[in-house]
DNA sequence: GGGCCCCAAACTGCATGCAATTGGAGCGAT
DNA sequence: ATCGCTCCAATTGCATGCAGTTTGGGGCCC
């Protein structure tokens, strides 16, 4: 049941994608931090390949939001800000409600004990390193949106969690994985019952309450960009070299 | 307020970025058609750069879902199957209902007057070409997405919903417009009262006709790809080349 | 006439090379 | 010491070249 086939569009399984899933792979774990550099040089010699191809990497990657590409520039690792991470878990729990809702009542038995042998595993990993129970904890709600069968629903699934994954590096303060594998086993159990209703608030509240209980103060401005603190005092500047925001209704 | 600016990951307003939105464009507005093939060495020519950025370009808009990458062979505009064009829709009505909940009673009156302009442009694009008004159609939902300031969201959205627009030039019957353009003021006209509950279920409703109207046949399958066609019947095949579908729930 | 094979053209996968830009060390002036 | 300037190594942006793969069409045999 392993090795589930990636979709047809991307991951074409080249140089490049190989690239991609470890690099992924260092961000979630934490091997590369937010704000780490990425030059097209050292990557392509770590992997024993061109700068054209890990340069392709790295396009990839900021499409998915999980490295920062500015021209001329070194790529980083993304450093999203508190109001983006907010934004990545509000978007994650519509999509897993979406997920859970697909799924009710409609897994195999056998569907059944892998997310049981994964849940398993999270338990068994509680006593290692914060990261791996991040990234554990990450891929069984990957697993579960690769259970509807539906490539887009996976690829949205997995870009916001992995972005969730990187913000939860930045701002979250040592959790613990104990409540959020107890939620895992409920939800399984409420998709096996077929509780529609039931698994979605189950989903919403295990992500919402992972969400507050990581992004709590918001403003710890660790590795902040200055040019982010100082983008909304930027409209008085008069010079054409500032970056022009457009004028928006930021909600509460 | 035309011109917003993009967000600082992706689309870097270098060649690559240029020939992305081109390509966006020309298929979104079916001048290009699903399936029509993508040459690398063709594009370059025809946007005056090298292969190498046709080719990252190429990449990008693969990770996007609008065109199909295979290895060694040409690139394809993307050829949704009818489900998954359906899963996109629903992916869509999911997000767009969560535009819609962080925009209610939060919008200036300067966008309101935006949103009406752009809806008074759809009424004027009537007697035009299908593609340009299912253009306009999609912008709409793309310019209230960039009102939430919230720039993954602006990208999930837009993606989704070229993804969509896309399925209508294969599954699509020759839709009335008129209908749509009266829901978009409705839902204008529920944001600016700052009925959260009701602008939810507009969208909900509005993305959904457009869905069921569109997607009427379940396999009208013009340029649809034999493989698809055929890949219920390889598990009968015995052979160890035929393609491996995991066994999944498929959802009703 | 129809099926098969083989080969050339077309195309992709990737590396390398060159020009342009950046940023930071060094250094002198205040 | 701090600021500002200059210059060079580091790095990116992009084009080109080469090798391997796919395509499709002509010729050959049945």
């Amino acid at each position: 049941m392993a090795g589930r086939a990636s979709s047809k569009t991307s991951e074409s399984s080249d140089k490049v994608s190989v690239i991609c899933r470890a690099l992924r792979r260092a961000i979630i774990e934490q091997a590369l931090e937010p704000g780490a550099k990425l030059p097209e040089d050292a990557l392509g010699e770590r992997f024993g390949v061109s700068r054209t191809i890990a340069r392709h990497a790295l396009g990839q990657l900021a499409a998915e939001g999980l490295v920062e590409l500015r021209r001329n520039r070194i790529a980083v690792v993304a450093t999203p800000s508190w109001q983006e991470a907010r934004d990545a878990f509000d978007i994650r729990i519509e999509l897993e409600r979406l997920v859970v809702r697909q799924l009710a009542g409609k897994l195999s038995k056998s569907q059944i004990a892998e997310l049981n042998a994964h849940v398993d595993a999270e338990d068994r990993a509680r006593g290692g390193t914060d990261a791996v129970s991040i990234r554990l904890a990450t891929e069984f709600h990957i697993l579960l949106a690769h259970m509807t069968n539906s490539p887009i629903l996976v690829r949205y699934v997995s870009e916001v969690a992995y972005r969730c994954c990187l913000t939860l590096s930045l701002y979250s303060r040592p959790h613990s994985t104990e409540c959020a594998i107890n939620e895992h086993r409920a939800i399984i159990a409420a998709l096996a019952r077929g509780d529609e209703a039931k698994v979605m608030e189950l989903m919403h509240h295990h992500l919402d309450s992972v969400a507050t209980r990581a992004l709590v103060a918001p403003a710890p401005q660790r590795g902040r960009d200055l040019l982010d603190i100082l983008a909304p005092y930027a409209d008085e500047v008069t010079s054409d070299r500032v970056v022009k925001l457009p004028k928006v209704a930021r909600r509460g």
